[in-house]
DNA sequence: ACGTTGACGTCAG
DNA sequence: TCTGACGCCAACG
């Protein structure tokens, strides 16, 4: 699960659905929120903050890290911005959601 | 150790 | 296309 958060590229982003699906349980996706949710920021080495809704929406906005990831995300070059006016922040999923079928950028 | 909750996604109407 | 119900299982009380 937590391997393959770590194998997102950097300046991409993934969906729980699609972690979920390669951990082996399309419909895990609660699962891997859970997890994240639990390592937070006690493993550096996993970058949770890559991981976001298929909605390409920061779930973690209304947990209260949101403002973090949203950070770290446009410290990695991801643009963020917003879905509509009252939502959260938003990322295109068409242009940095992280395909292991292509093993490159896309 | 048991029960409830929860960073979501997919199937059915 | 939009709404409603279910599944997954780790973390918390």
């Amino acid at each position: 699960m937590l391997d393959i958060v770590r194998a997102v590229p950097h300046g991409k982003v993934v969906t729980y659905g699609q972690v979920a699906l390669m951990a082996g349980s399309p419909r895990a996706a609660r699962q891997v929120g859970a997890v994240l949710h639990g390592i937070r920021n006690s493993e550096d080495d996993v970058p949770w903050q890559r991981v976001i809704n298929a909605s390409g929406g920061i779930s973690t906005f209304k947990v209260g890290s949101g403002e973090l990831q949203v950070a770290l995300l446009k410290a990695e070059g991801v643009e963020v911005g917003h879905g509509g006016e009252g939502l959260g922040p938003q990322v295109d999923l068409k242009a940095y959601q992280w395909r292991p079928d292509l093993e490159s950028d896309g």
